[in-house]
DNA sequence: TGTATCACTTGGACGACATC
DNA sequence: GATGTCGTCCAAGTGATACA
């Protein structure tokens, strides 16, 4: 009766199909294309088809493997690429994190898309849209769908602001000092490392189960995004066998990186903070998510830059679970020697050199 | 900006059949 | 009977879109 049903139901749908082509026909019927040549492709708001497709898909790579967010796209495509720019000093001011974005961009970008088209309208439109698009669908699959399997709690735990700031405050950062004040800090947060000991560690840090659960949402593995995947992940400490199409494959991934890393840790952050909306400061929280992102993509490119022994641990192990075959590990490409590691306090003394504080009420009035 | 939902694609499971 | 091939069905992942 079923199956009875679903042809009856395909029948209907292709029959809808039928007449939307017809119509499509009589709509076009006045169009005056070329009768001969090479036939043109479609434009769509000044890209083909086949254009529009593949910078969509590449918005969507961008925000899961370099930045969540793009602050001010327009005007970080119009910028003038700096010839002097140097990577190790990207998140020095303002002008260098722009020249960071550009280059980006254009490393994500194929060679077709660089110069003029990189600033029109359309590029720029269906970039920002397709990133958009990506935020969205993440963060609701991965708080709402997959949230209970992935923090071990129950869905109402996490559906209203109250009770995801009371259960899992702590867990992300939340910290109370003596004069009464408090805030969310950036390092000092449990759900970053693996048995956490109260304090930011270079050796655990951004090593927690959860963030390798939640890193299935981040396209690292070919895997089932289900919460039979996840329940399999949490028992075997391992990605399982994927079926069906998956990012890691669509987007041609094949290893981690500093953006993918740092991006799966906010987004986990978000999934059980207080805060509604994936924005990047976050309304009920205060948390700037995306200043935490830069200094969590800074971290983990000075630890690979500078061939520091922790950093170049962690990005192996991340590769071997969820790229165990990839031989373009970020870590594992270069043979030079790992070089001694950084200290805890090195590292927060230069993380913590420009730091904002941030307010960290949480508002309930929504 | 978040969410629900739909369409499309992919790949595994399984049965039918052919071949050795 | 064992094995391989093919076709079909279905579950699942992903992107797009409508609507709030």
């Amino acid at each position: 009766a079923a199956r009875d049903q679903q042809q009856k139901a395909n029948d209907a749908r292709k029959e809808l199909h039928a007449l939307k082509r017809q119509l499509a026909d009589v709509t076009n019927a006045d169009d005056s294309a070329p009768q001969h040549g090479r036939k043109r492709k479609k434009m769509v708001d000044g890209g083909s088809e086949e254009d529009t497709k593949e910078i969509k898909k590449l918005g969507h790579k961008f925000v899961m493997m370099k930045m969540i967010w793009l602050p001010d796209l327009s005007g970080t495509i119009h910028t003038k690429l700096d010839d002097q720019y140097n990577p190790l000093e990207r998140f020095e001011n303002r002008a260098s994190k722009v020249q960071g974005e550009l280059a980006d961009l254009l490393d994500l970008l194929p060679q077709k898309f660089h110069g003029e088209i990189m600033q029109s309208e359309w590029l720029i439109k269906t970039f920002h849209e397709a990133m958009q698009n990506q935020r969205s669908n993440t963060h609701t699959r991965l708080r709402s769908q997959c949230g209970p399997e992935i923090f071990d709690c129950t869905a109402i735990d996490l559906f209203s602001i109250e009770s995801r700031r009371d259960k899992f405050r702590q867990m992300i950062g939340y910290v109370e000092r003596d004069d009464g004040s408090a805030r969310y800090d950036r390092f000092n947060v449990p759900l970053l490392h693996k048995n956490y000991n109260g304090s930011f560690d270079i050796e655990t840090v951004f090593r927690g189960p959860i963030l390798h659960l939640a890193s299935l949402f981040g396209g690292h593995k070919c895997a089932l995004l289900t919460t039979k995947a996840l329940t399999a992940m949490k028992k075997t400490g391992k990605p399982n066998q994927a079926t069906g199409q998956t990012v890691s494959h669509l987007w041609a991934l094949d290893h981690c990186t500093p953006g993918s890393i740092g991006g799966t840790a906010i987004f986990a952050r978000w999934a059980v903070s207080a805060d509604t909306t994936l924005t990047a400061q976050g309304v009920q929280t205060g948390i700037n998510w995306h200043a935490d992102l830069e200094k969590y993509i800074q971290y983990l490119q000075n630890g690979l830059d500078k061939r520091k022994a922790s950093v170049l641990k962690l990005f192996r192990e991340w590769d071997e679970l969820f790229f165990p075959d990839s031989e373009t590990s970020l870590a594992r490409n270069n043979d030079d020697e790992d070089r001694e590691d950084q200290t805890t306090k090195d590292v927060m003394d230069m993380l913590d050199a420009d730091e904002e504080e941030a307010p960290a009420e949480p508002q309930t009035d929504e």
